[in-house]
DNA sequence: GCCCAACGACTGCTTGAGCAACTATAACCG
DNA sequence: CGGTTATAGTTGCTCAAGCAGTCGTTGGGC
C-alpha cells in the first residue's frame, strides 16, 4: 500500500509538532507547581525583561501570541492574584501599562530556575553542542520564514523578540 | 545589565516555539480555505491512514492530542458536516468507530496536496538536505525524550505514531 | 478650533477543550 | 451464575480565548 501519509514532509511536521507538544507538557507541569499557566508565565516574563518591568497592553499583546482582549483578561486574572498591576500612561490616557509587582517578581524568581532546568533536561541537554547548534540554526531558518505576524497585531515584532533576547 | 533572559536556553525554546507557532498559523490558514480546523484535519488524517478509514473513539483520542470527550465533540461536528460517520463495533457494544465518509475522503484529497506544498514552502524547503536531516535528527531526540504521554490517556502511543508514520 | 478617522482598552457573545460525573457494556473471579 | 471492577462513550459544567462592537482619547486636515 503506497500511502500518501508516509510522505517525509508529514513526518517532519509530526516531529516538530510532537517535540513542541512534549516540551509544552513538561513545562506546563513545572509551571503549574508554581501556580502559573504557560500564558501567564510568558506574560510575566515579557514584562520582567522590559524596562521598568512594564509594557503597554497593546505591546504585550504584540509580544505574546494573544489578542488584545486576551491580554485584558490575563492581566485581569494576574492582577487579581497580585502578580501585576495596571498603571495609567501619563502622556496617553488611552493606554495603560501592565506592571509586575514585587510579588510577581518573587513568583518569577521562584519559577525561573526550575524552568531553565527543565529546558536543559528535556531539550538542550539532550544534544551535544554541534547537534544543538545545527538544530537551532534549522529552527531559526524555519522561524524566520514562517514566523507568525499572524495571531495578534504585531507585524514583525516576533522577529524583534529574538534579537531582544540576544541583545539586552 | 546582565539579563537572565539572555540565557541561551530561553532563546532555544523561543526558537522552537516560534517556529511551531509560525507553521501552525500558515497551516491553519490553508486548512481554513478548505473548511477544516487543525484538529479536524488531524482527526480525518489519522482516520484515513488507518485500516478501513476508521478508528475507535478511544484510539482516535490516543492518537490525537485530545481527551476522549474532546474527540466525542469533534466527531459530533464532523458527523454533522458529513465528513465522518459513527459505526457500531460488532464485537464490543461499548465501542464505536469513527469512519471517514466519501465526502470526507474527497475533502481530504482536496486539502492534502496544498498542505504538503505548504510544508515544503515554509519548512522542509527552507533547508538544504543535510541541514534538514540535522534538524530532524535533533527534533527526534527531543521528541523521544519529552514526548507527551500527557494531554490524553495514551501512554506511549505518541511514540507509536511516528513509527506508524514510517511504516504502513 | 472642529470634525472625523485611527487607536487603545474593555465587554458581550460564541466556540472549543478538559474534567468529572454518569450510563451501558464487558471482563473477571469467587 | 452473581457481583464487583474496569472500560467506552457521552454529557454538564467551567474556563480560556477570539471576534466584533463600544467608549473614551488622540491626532490630522480643513
Amino acid at each position: 500500500m503506497t500511502n500518501v501519509f508516509d510522505d517525509p514532509r508529514i513526518t517532519a511536521v509530526g516531529l516538530l509538532f510532537e517535540a513542541h507538544a512534549g516540551l509544552s507538557a513538561r513545562f506546563n507541569a513545572q509551571l503549574e507547581e508554581h501556580g502559573l499557566s504557560a500564558v501567564e508565565f510568558e506574560v510575566i516574563t515579557r514584562l520582567a525583561r522590559s524596562p521598568g518591568n512594564q509594557l503597554r497592553m497593546t505591546d504585550l499583546a504584540a509580544q505574546t501570541s494573544l489578542s488584545t482582549s486576551g491580554v485584558t483578561r490575563v492581566v485581569d486574572r494576574m492582577e487579581r492574584d497580585g502578580l501585576l498591576t495596571r498603571r495609567a500612561c501619563p502622556n496617553d490616557r488611552r493606554s495603560s501599562y501592565a506592571v509586575v509587582t514585587a510579588a510577581g517578581m518573587q513568583r518569577l524568581n521562584e519559577t525561573l530556575p526550575g524552568h531553565l532546568q527543565m529546558i536543559e533536561q528535556w531539550f538542550t541537554g539532550q544534544l551535544d553542542p554541534e547537534a544543538l547548534t545545527a538544530l537551532l540554526d534549522g529552527l531559526r531558518r524555519v522561524r524566520d520564514a514562517a514566523h507568525p505576524c499572524a495571531t495578534a497585531g504585531s507585524d514583525d515584532t516576533t522577529f524583534a523578540q529574538e534579537t531582544a533576547t540576544n541583545q539586552p
